[in-house]
DNA sequence: GCAAAAGTGTTGGAGATACACCCATGA
DNA sequence: TCATGGGTGTATCTCCAACACTTTTGC
């Protein structure tokens, strides 16, 4: 039987992507949103996505938004969740699939972030309100965030292609939102084996230059316990 | 604007729910698969599951799969992953929001296991081939147990009410697919200090009879580290 | 020479691992 | 009395946490 059309009630469910986009920018770890216009308020803050087409695998969809958003891709992105309570929408069924990635800013700056009235990064301990449940959405990307950099190198993703072992450990305290011990944290980092020392530093003020290094693998997230 | 039928093309999206329902049977992990008739093949096997209603809320539909196929409710049932690939459905555009659950085989006893023909448990190690992309939902589902095995509580969750220590061993052992140290098993759980004597034993053969523990929170799944 | 961040080792304690024998029971 | 699984303690090792001073640089 050929294709034909059928009909179906408006009540029909809509597939999203949502992304949790998370950089750090002055030692302060913050998410991309978006102004949406919204039928009883004039905007609500929202996460970046927009509907999968039919054609389109769920990553892809999740990949598109972010390059929409950033003007990155080719980047780590973890599926987190889907979220498909009947309630979540007040006046149409959305399931979102949603996904989190970590861009370092660096990466950003190169990107063409629409940044202005429409779209802007938040620090995570000053979120606007958000719409429909995406605060829930964040609050779970930032679980798994802190929980995921215990157990694997996923930090290593928010690192320009070289970095200091000052700016990763400034990494791991923002995300754990705590001081942790200098010298234990380079021990622990450089058993991991899997950075190594550029043989270049870097002056960076009124003291001694720090030492550069980079991700054997940039690609890879590795599970280390 | 009320709501008024509108006219789709066939090629829409489904969403269905998959449940991977773990039991363990005489020292053998196992799933539960159905037998569902399909075009080029006779009979394919595949995982519970089901399309979602468009006022079913997705955990509601997981849940009313495992009821369907299992006879089991209000159990710890948590989400998994959702494969959304294009091509992972021959005809259609099918998005699986799956989730996984444990059952002690006791429940499953009461529970109206529809089993024959169309429906039967297999060992995780001699599955028959399986329908679209269920075989990673079932990888996935396993590595999931594995690993949430070492941090959580969640094998109580395969527990009947009372139960030995050497039963729980047995349990972990299988999932692991690996021989624990009986004395240091023990102290571990005992440790955590998550189970309870119940007072009475089992006598179980010509041997010692084994003290009885019960879960503290049969309801909880406690992450232990 | 002083301010500011980079860089560097050792010790103690907690928790994990390795390991072997006695106990209670039914047949 | 013997076969079977239930039950128990100690010594060692490994890994993590705590902790303070020297180095290099620009001003």
């Amino acid at each position: 039987q050929a294709l034909q059309p059928i009909v179906y009630p408006q009540t029909l469910m809509r597939i999203t992507a949502e992304v949790v986009i998370f950089t750090i920018v002055n030692q302060v770890l913050k998410v991309l949103l978006v102004a949406r216009p919204q039928v009883p308020a004039n905007l609500v803050w929202t996460l970046p996505g927009g509907e999968v087409a039919v054609d389109e695998d769920l990553r892809h969809g999740a990949n598109r938004t972010l390059l929409e958003g950033t003007g990155v891709s080719g980047v780590f992105l973890e599926q987190l969740y889907t979220f498909g309570a009947v309630d979540r929408h007040p006046t149409e069924r959305v399931i979102s699939v949603s996904y989190y990635t970590l861009i370092p800013m660096e990466k950003l700056q190169q990107g063409r972030v629409k940044s202005g009235h429409q779209v802007d990064w938040f620090a995570l301990n000053a979120l606007p309100t958000l719409g429909f449940d995406h605060h829930k959405i964040i609050d779970k990307a930032h679980a798994r965030l802190k929980a995921k950099l215990q157990y694997s190198t996923l930090a290593f993703q928010f690192m320009p292609p070289e970095f200091s072992l000052s700016e990763l450990q400034a990494a791991y305290e923002v995300i754990l939102n705590e001081k942790l011990d200098k010298r234990n944290f380079r021990k622990f980092i450089l058993t991991l084996e899997k950075i190594v020392e550029t043989g270049t530093a870097r002056q960076q003020g009124a003291h001694r230059p720090a030492k550069l290094y980079r991700v054997k693998h940039p690609q890879r997230v590795d599970i280390i316990k």
